[in-house]
DNA sequence: ATATTATTGCAAATGAATTGCAATATCAAT
DNA sequence: ATTGATATTGCAATTCATTTGCAATAATAT
């Protein structure tokens, strides 16, 4: 099984001279235990739930934490053009992941390629760039909400 | 050469009993003649030195019924998470286009990929969903910028 | 136990985008 | 051309997600 959000958090702050709070733990728990990609929102809804004095700013500001340790990544999908949802699935360690949005019930699916190296390479060759990294959506209907149609 | 964005705007608001009016005009030739993919703020600036009484909400207004229209496309780039950029590339007509964001000029160049129908079908066929459509961004670092690096 | 200082809660600020409304300008009908 | 109905504008105020300043609090090393 993947190695824990909070192990991971714990091992960065130690380095960083930074503390695990309960608020942290708090927090991190919930973005492992929540499926989908959760808001910001969403987190603090629910984590908040279990300690009625955490504030919505400790969320964003942990969230804000995580990302730029990449221990999580932000994603915008069409719909909802303004708020941010955060992807756990562990960056690095397994293969890139790629997502499908249905525009009906708003559920991400979550998939991998082996076609994408080829894309890539492609089109690193006819332009010179060099590419990091790759973000693919789909956009459509999921095989629940095809069957269940109004 | 393609049809001018301001004769498909004309027809759609012909259609729809909507007005062109001057501003309308301005913005939809600025978007047009603007290389890369402009943000809202961008065209308002560029706009406004031709017309300084134009406002900004003016261009929010066009720039969100051009998107409701299918004329243009808003994109999110992961560094500037925050503000839209929009696409003036014709969609529909011609081939389905993605996005490479240098991560050092934030330069945009547009490709397309014969592979890309490839993997939506394969993805369709897996879980059941329909795909509508797609979008792809790769990050990484221009010819230009690979050069001139510091 | 204590001191140091990272982190929190709170309220206020930010920045992009949207909206209500009175004034203005477009277009169809005369 | 003139007119009238109303779509659109400019402006200011508002929204919404996210960020930030600061005093109070709490986590860790000693």
């Amino acid at each position: 099984m993947p190695i824990k959000l909070v192990t991971q958090a714990e091992t960065i702050l130690k380095e960083q001279g930074g503390r695990m709070t309960s608020q942290r733990k708090l927090i991190l728990e919930k973005i492992e235990s929540m499926s989908g990609h959760p808001t910001a929102e969403e987190i603090y809804l629910n984590a908040n739930q279990e300690d009625p004095t955490l504030n919505l700013s400790t969320v964003y500001r942990t969230l804000r934490w995580l990302t730029d340790q990449s221990l999580i990544t932000p994603h915008r999908f069409d719909e909802e053009r303004r708020q941010e949802r955060f992807d756990a699935t562990l960056t690095g360690t397994n293969k890139d992941h790629y997502h499908f949005q249905c525009q009906q019930c708003k559920n991400i699916i979550e998939f991998s390629s082996d076609q994408m190296e080829k894309i890539k390479s492609i089109f690193s060759s006819q332009t010179g760039s060099e590419v990091f990294s790759a973000e693919l959506v789909f956009y459509g209907v999921c095989a629940n909400c095809r069957e269940n149609r109004s």
